[in-house]
DNA sequence: AGCATAGTTGCGTAACTTCGCAACTATGGA
DNA sequence: TCCATAGTTGCGAAGTTACGCAACTATGCT
C-alpha cells in the first residue's frame, strides 16, 4: 500500500454525505452514537457502520461510558481538511457561474 | 443536492489513487494527456477517463493546442487540500504507532 | 436472573466504480 | 485526400459500497 492508496483511502472514507454529516456533528466535541443517529434522523445501525469505518481508518476514536459509546474526531486537522474542501467547492461553484455568465 | 452531497462528490473524485497520481503530476503546471499517461505508465484511455471525471467536477481544466490537450488544476486549493490530507494521514499513522508502542 | 437500553455485526440486494479493449473523433502534415 | 498521432467514448466483467433488516453483544438496574 503506497502513499497514494492510503491517501485515496482517507478520501474514500470522507466520500459519503452520511459520514460528512457525522463529522460535522462531532465538530464541537464528542457525542454518543445514538445521539448522532437521533440528530441526523438515521438508524443507529447505519450510524454504527459508518462510525466503524471511520474508527478503522483512524478518523474517529471511541470511548465507552456506561451504556453509551462516545465518539470524537481524532484530529482537528480533519475539520481543517473538510473546511478547506468546502472552500474548494465554493471556489469551483463561483468560477462555474463566471463561465456561465461571462 | 445539498452541501454534504457536493462535498462528498469532491471527496469521491479524489478517492482514487490513479486520480491522485494525476493531480500530483499536474502540481507543477499543465501537461498533455498522453504525457501524463506515459509518466504514470497507464493507458491513455484510462487517463482520459479519469481526466473527464475531474473535468466534470471542475477539478481540472483542459485546453487543446494542436494535437495535444493540456490539462491543469483549476485551483491551487486542490493542492492545499491534498497536502493537508497527507498531513492528517501522517498524523494518524504516528498516533497509531504510539498506541502500539505505548 | 431478568429486563431495558445502547450499540454492533452479518446478510442480501441494489447501485456504483474501475479497468481494458475496441472503436471512434480530432487535428495536422504530405 | 490519406495517413499518423492524440485523445475520447461505449461496453462489459469484476469488484466495491451502502442501506435496511434482523440478530446479536454489552452494560446497568432491580
Amino acid at each position: 500500500m503506497d502513499i497514494f492508496d492510503l491517501h485515496a483511502d482517507i478520501c474514500k472514507t470522507l466520500a459519503s454525505p452520511s459520514r460528512l454529516r457525522i463529522i460535522a456533528a462531532l465538530r464541537d466535541g464528542e457525542m454518543a452514537a445514538g445521539e448522532i443517529a437521533r440528530g441526523l434522523g438515521v438508524h443507529k445501525a447505519n450510524v454504527s457502520q459508518h462510525l466503524a469505518v471511520m474508527r478503522q481508518r483512524g478518523i474517529v476514536q471511541a470511548r465507552r461510558q456506561g451504556l453509551n459509546v462516545y465518539y470524537r474526531l481524532s484530529s482537528p486537522k480533519i475539520i481543517q481538511a473538510c473546511d478547506l474542501m468546502r472552500e474548494v467547492l465554493l471556489e469551483m461553484q463561483a468560477s462555474r457561474r463566471e463561465v456561465l455568465s461571462g
